[in-house]
DNA sequence: GTCTATAATACGATAGAC
DNA sequence: GTCTATCGTATTATAGAC
């Protein structure tokens, strides 16, 4: 076969990749990079080490494609942030947006972090490739409504970076949030009504 | 000699150790505990392995005692509200502080944050014993201001989460800080900026 | 495609000379 | 106290049968 065309992937081999990398999302996420073992990886897989390896280069092969795979939809709430909509409303949404991926999807919240935490070194092109434009890009509608005087004057970077930091904490560091708050109440509805009276306040005109 | 009365460490073994926890922090806080090897250690610190190992018991002791150490001072501006003062004077002085120790110590933030993100598997005690009472002590006093009415209804608990997560995001994900916001003003005026107005917003009576 | 067996290396820890 | 040399194990990756 003439290289440059790719052999359609079977079904099983579609499959058997999707729970490679479902496995190690659990593993990579609860672990890092390097606590991460690809016997942990195959067990938690259900398969021998050695096919992990058929469907994959390698241990970092795996990592970077789970991270390529996952950056579209963790930032699709940035995305869906509208530029026709009411600006007051457009960012508390997306504020709750983020809480809820904190809340479903905690295991790519950490992932993330503990990649972005050492360096990003296996996923810095990734970054600046697709969420640095998209960043940019919505930091430019921000500053855009707030020279319409639809929003007080603020800095659309620090806010931004102050969104993704309380809503991500609440996946990145549960531990301690359920150490110091004990194990009594549901702490998504009061982190919720918590992040929209901040950032409500701070967007009043 | 009798078990139980430690020998007084010399001067030199004072300055080795010294040494050995400096380079660890540069270490451990840069690739977590499991991607941080001892022959980097080693080599930051200037000693032999083995020489490294005649002064702590194993990786682990040297991690632990490194956490324990940096407990404190890492805890000391939260020590340092003070129920005397005003409120909102005290919370805004509070997330200043965070903020300055996230910019002058930016090693530490990423040693917790890596702990705590995996699990805090070796940190645990700790954290109950000497961050809980505190966190407790503080929500209280917050409790109280508000029933005081000398703040608005808010909730103390995600209150400080909140404060935590804004400025540590700073040091922890510096990578991801330093490549969306470009390498031209120092972002530490500006945040503190952006910060002191949001948390300012939100304790306005 | 999947497995068992194994190679190759990285790493934490120890032995023993000085 | 400090070093060189080395052990034992964990871990990534490959070989080769089926």
């Amino acid at each position: 076969m003439p290289d440059g065309a790719p052999k359609k992937p079977s079904r099983i081999q579609k499959r058997n990749r999707g729970k490679i990398l479902d496995a190690a999302l659990e593993v990579f996420s609860r672990h890092g990079f390097r606590g991460a073992t690809l016997d942990q990886i195959a067990a938690e897989a259900g398969l021998s080490k050695p096919n992990i390896l058929y469907y994959f280069d390698g241990k970092e092969d795996i990592h970077v494609t789970l991270l390529s795979r996952l950056m579209d939809s963790w930032l699709d709430p940035l995305v869906a942030m509208n530029p026709e909509g009411d600006p007051t409303t457009e960012i508390l949404s997306y504020v709750q947006r983020k809480l809820d991926m904190a809340r479903d999807m905690p295991r790519e919240s950490r992932l993330f972090a503990n990649e972005i935490l050492q360096g990003a070194p296996r996923i810095g092109p990734e970054l600046s490739g697709h969420l640095k434009p998209l960043f940019d890009e919505k930091c430019a509608l921000v500053a855009h409504w707030v020279a319409q005087g639809r929003l007080p004057p603020l800095d659309p970077q620090h806010l931004i970076f102050s969104i993704w930091a309380t809503t991500q904490h609440y996946a990145d560091f549960e531990s301690q949030v359920s150490l110091l708050l004990g194990a009594d109440a549901d702490p998504h509805a009061r982190a919720s009504d918590h992040l929209n009276r901040m950032f409500r306040a701070m967007l009043e005109v």
